[in-house]
DNA sequence: GTCTATAGAAGGATAGAC
DNA sequence: GTCTATCCTTCTATAGAC
């Protein structure tokens, strides 16, 4: 309190321990849990592997550190959701636009792939996973397409699972490709499958008139 | 040929060399590439290691055949899209009800989670699943589409994008769950959304008239 | 083909000096 | 907190007898 002014967040935060996070996290996404070493993480880090020690109990605890970090942190995307603006397509165009492209960006996709891998072995990583990612957009979403439907621009349905269709319509080619290491979608195809994603979900739930 | 009448499909099949697929396998798809030792298969199957050596040629060359086969044989549930049946709500219902509780249950989703998982190790992996699984159904779908259009029983689009969006209205919500090792969707959770994505999808894709 | 036994390397984790 | 050096386990893969 008497030392500093500056707004410190984390005093836990050490140069090495950081510089531990950083190249752990590197290793982890590219190789996953069991492919990466103790050995290289320090190495890649300028480290020795007691320092490491001295920082995180277990490999395993270091890689929950980081995952579950990342999920907070890296998949906490702007959701773009104007409440006043009336043209729905348009609305829906632009998070479709964005959510699409952040699932298919690098960070995003091998988050997703590492958290899958090791679900069975780190359990609540799945979860941190959802509720930070696709969980959060699915509550914005449904609570948006709720107050739409209120104000009479989509017709009245069940909200929650109005959502995951859109959700899953943008999903919908492309992103398991992605998911399995197959070459990403296009900038073009990107583009159509937005759209058509967009077009199909009014045709089906525009309000009935 | 002079030996047996027997319709013997592989003669390079032995029992211990069945009996180690059985036991990789097993083991593959519940702990993943890294955390299955080879010891432990040897093991499991009741046979030393050096035989395992004797019948492949490494751990890789295990993995590989056998995520491989099983890409080939356990996807290839049958695709039952009636040609002459003019009632499309009821082919599409009854497909996705097959398709959804296909993905959904054990073994198709443990080969899901582990070809992703490996999917950076062994590229190919990912490319046998999709051609195997999601891309044989969806080529499948699109080609069943494509001629209700053509019959006018639905409206003209591009079948391809079409069959994509429908198997991801399948896919919305609970298989991303799943995937992640969170609770599957329960029977009526299914139920519902098989009837809401062919709700939907007809809604977007009947023929205009 | 199949086994026992083991080589040889790499893994995670730690002791002890500073 | 940080290092060097090392411990013990486990790993993949192989040699050699049968």
């Amino acid at each position: 309190m008497t030392e500093s002014t500056a707004p410190v967040l984390h005093e836990t935060e050490s140069p090495k321990r950081h510089d531990i996070l950083a190249a752990a996290g590197m290793l982890f996404m590219q190789l996953g849990y069991g492919a990466t070493s103790v050995d290289a993480i320090a190495r890649a880090a300028l480290v020795s592997k007691a320092t490491l020690y001295a920082h995180f109990p277990s490999k395993e605890a270091l890689f929950a550190t980081i995952i579950d970090d990342a999920c907070r942190t890296s998949l906490a995307a702007p959701i773009l959701l104007p409440e006043d603006d009336p043209d729905v397509a348009r609305v829906l165009r632009t998070l479709g636009d964005q959510m699409l492209r952040f699932i298919l960006e690098g960070r995003a996709l091998a988050i997703h792939r590492v958290v899958i891998a090791e679900a069975a072995r780190f359990p609540e990583l799945g979860r941190a996973f959802w509720e930070n990612g696709p969980g959060r957009l699915r509550q914005a979403l449904s609570a948006w397409m709720q107050r739409q439907q209120d104000a009479g621009r989509l017709r009245r349905v069940d909200a929650g699972l109005a959502a995951d269709q859109f959700l899953g319509l943008l999903r919908s080619g492309g992103h398991v490709r992605a998911t399995l290491g197959l070459p990403p979608p296009t900038e073009a195809e990107i583009d159509r499958t937005v759209q058509a994603a967009v077009d199909t979900f009014l045709r089906a739930f525009a309000p009935t008139g």
